[in-house]
RNA sequence: GUGCCUAUAGCUUAGUUGGUUAAAGCGUCGGGUUGUGGUUCCGAAGAUCGAGGGUUCAAGUCCCUUUAGGCACC
C-alpha cells in the first residue's frame, strides 16, 4: 500500500491521448493504489479496465521518483497484438506489443536469460530495471535439462519465475556459433552434444516444437545463419535460400501445433530476414518474410563480425522496404548503446543482447554519453562516487561506490556482477524509454 | 657449536647431463566482448636467479666464502 503522502505526477505526454486529459490525477491514483499492492518498485506497464469511461483499455507505465509515482506513459490499446504505433520524427516509433501474458511498450530491450534466468539476477531485480521481456535459449534448455523437464516444472515462466513475456531464440545461432561439429542438410542441422557427445538433429519443425513446449510467448523461426567467418557470396546465398525454405516449414509446424489454441493464446512467431551484407538479398528476404504468415519480423545475421558501418548500412537500407503491416521488428543480438539508438531510429522495435549482462559480469559498465568504463581500473580504488550520478538504477540510487564495486570485482564477489548487471540493463532500458513518446521526469 | 636442506618476478614454483634475449600460474596494470559453452578472452609491466668470489668459450645450474630461513644432532 502506498503511503497517503505519496503524490502522483503525470507527465506531460502530448503524444499520447487521452488519459491525462480524460482522467484526473486523483482518479488514476484511486486504482493505481490497488495495482501497487503487488509491485513495490519498477517500471512495469500494466493495464486497467476503466468501466466508467468508455471501457477503455489503457496501459500505464510508471516509476517511482522521490516517493512519487510518475506515470511515464498512458496508451490506448485495441485488440490486435501490435498496436498504437506512433512514428516519430527521428525515424523511431513507439507502440504496444500485446503478448499472451501481458503488454509491453516498445521500443524494447530484452536481456538474454539463456538458461531460463538472466545470469546473476532474480526476476525482481530484472523487473526493477524496467525490463519487460526476457529471452531464453532453445538450444541451451533443450540440451539441459530438456524441454520436457522445463515443461514439467511449469514452462519457462514457472521454471524461472519470470512473470512477464518470454521470447525464445530458435537455437540456430548457437548451433552455428557453439558447436564445432555440425552438419547442415536440407533436413536440418546435425550437431554433437557438447556434454554427452551424441549426435543430435534439430530441424525447423523440432525447433518450433521445443519452443512451444518450453512455453514461450514469442518464438523465432529456425534460420541458417552465416557471417561468423569470411563468407563467400555462395554461402550467403545458400543460407538465405535455406532460411526461407525452413521458414515455410516453421510456419507450417507452428500452425499445426497451435491450430486449436484460441487466437489470444497463440505465441507470436517471428520470421528471420537473412542475406548477409548483400542488399539485394536482404531486400528480397525482407519481402519474403513480410509476405509470410508471421507475427513479427526478425532481422538476423547482423552483429556477427561485420563492421558497424556495414550493419548501419543494412539497417538503413531496410527502412525503405518495411511494409505497413502492424508487426514488430526485432533486431537480433544488438546491444551496444549507439547501435541500439541507430536501430531504433531506423524502425526497429525490439532488440536483445548479451552485452549488458556479460559486460557487467566483467566489470564494464556504461555511463552517460554511452561511454563505458572498466570498474577494475586502479584509478577507482578509492572512488566514492556511484557509477553514474544521473542513473536511477538500484545500484546507483543505493549509493554503491565505484571503489566498493572495484573491490568486490577484485575479490570475485558475485554481487558486483549483479549490481552492475542491474545498472547496465537500466541503462539500455532508459535508452528505449527515451523513444517511447517522451522522457520520464 | 656440528651436519644437512632451501634460497629464481609481489606470491607459489619450473628450469632436464652447465648452452641462444630465465618459464608458468596467481597477483598487478590495460584492453576486448553484439540471437551468452557460469567464474571469460587478449595483451603488458614485472627477476642484475640471496650476496661475494672462482672454474669454464659459456654458470640459475659446478666449486669456495658468506647471509637468511628450516631440519637434525650435540
Amino acid at each position: 500500500m502506498l503511503p497517503r503522502s505519496t503524490g502522483l505526477l503525470i507527465n506531460d505526454y502530448t503524444s499520447f491521448w487521452p488519459a491525462q486529459t480524460l482522467l484526473g490525477g486523483l482518479y488514476i491514483y484511486e486504482f493505481l493504489v490497488e495495482q501497487f499492492k503487488a509491485v513495490k518498485r519498477g517500471w512495469l506497464s500494466f493495464t486497467h479496465q476503466i468501466s466508467s469511461i468508455n471501457s477503455l483499455m489503457l496501459t500505464y507505465s510508471y516509476k517511482y521518483v522521490n516517493d512519487c509515482v510518475i506515470i511515464t506513459s498512458v496508451m490506448d490499446v485495441k485488440n490486435t497484438f501490435f498496436k498504437g504505433i506512433k512514428p516519430a520524427d527521428d525515424g523511431s516509433r513507439s507502440a504496444i506489443l500485446q503478448t499472451r501474458v501481458g503488454r509491453v511498450m516498445t521500443p524494447i530491450f530484452m536481456p538474454d536469460g539463456t538458461r531460463g534466468v538472466v545470469k546473476s539476477l532474480t526476476p525482481e531485480q530484472v523487473e526493477s530495471t524496467g525490463v519487460q521481456v526476457v529471452l531464453a535459449n532453445t538450444y541451451h534448455l533443450h540440451l539441459q535439462p530438456g524441454e520436457q523437464v522445463v515443461s514439467a516444472l511449469g514452462g519457462v515462466h514457472g521454471f524461472g519465475k519470470w512473470r512477464g513475456p518470454i521470447l525464445t531464440d530458435s537455437g540456430g545461432f548457437q548451433i552455428f556459433s557453439l558447436s564445432k561439429l555440425r552438419k547442415i542438410t536440407e533436413e536440418g542441422v546435425e550437431f554433437k552434444h557438447p556434454v554427452t557427445g551424441e549426435m543430435r538433429l534439430i530441424t525447423p519443425e523440432k525447433s518450433i516444437q521445443i519452443q512451444l513446449e518450453l512455453g514461450s510467448d514469442m518464438i523465432v523461426a529456425f534460420d541458417h545463419l552465416t557471417g561468423l567467418d569470411n563468407k563467400s557470396r555462395k554461402d550467403v546465398l545458400e543460407a538465405y535460400e535455406r532460411t526461407h525454405r525452413w521458414l515455410e516449414r516453421c510456419i507450417k509446424e507452428f500452425e499445426r501445433l497451435t491450430v486449436d489454441m484460441p487466437e489470444e493464446q497463440k505465441p507470436i512467431l517471428f520470421g528471420v530476414v537473412q542475406g548477409g551484407l548483400d542488399k539485394e538479398l536482404r531486400r528480397k528476404s525482407l519481402e519474403i518474410v513480410q509476405s509470410s504468415n508471421v507475427g513479427g519480423i526478425a532481422i538476423g545475421g547482423l552483429s556477427v563480425g561485420e563492421t558497424k558501418a556495414e550493419m548501419y548500412d543494412i539497417l538503413n537500407f531496410l527502412t525503405n522496404y518495411y511494409d505497413n503491416s502492424p508487426r514488430p521488428r526485432f533486431l537480433l543480438g544488438v546491444g551496444d548503446p549507439p547501435d541500439i539508438r541507430y536501430a531504433i531510429e531506423h524502425g526497429i522495435d525490439m532488440l536483445d543482447c548479451v552485452l549488458p549482462t556479460r559486460n557487467a559480469r566483467h566489470a564494464t559498465v556504461w555511463v552517460a554519453g554511452d561511454k563505458k568504463i572498466h570498474l577494475t581500473n586502479s584509478k577507482y580504488i578509492d572512488d566514492n562516487s556511484v557509477i553514474d550520478p544521473g542513473c536511477d538504477c538500484y545500484t546507483c540510487e543505493s549509493g554503491y561506490s565505484k571503489g566498493f564495486l572495484r573491490h568486490q570485482f577484485k575479490v570475485k564477489e558475485p554481487l558486483a556482477g549483479t549490481l552492475c548487471s542491474i545498472h547496465n540493463l537500466r541503462y539500455l532500458v532508459r535508452i528505449c524509454e527515451e523513444y517511447r513518446g517522451g522522457q520520464p521526469a
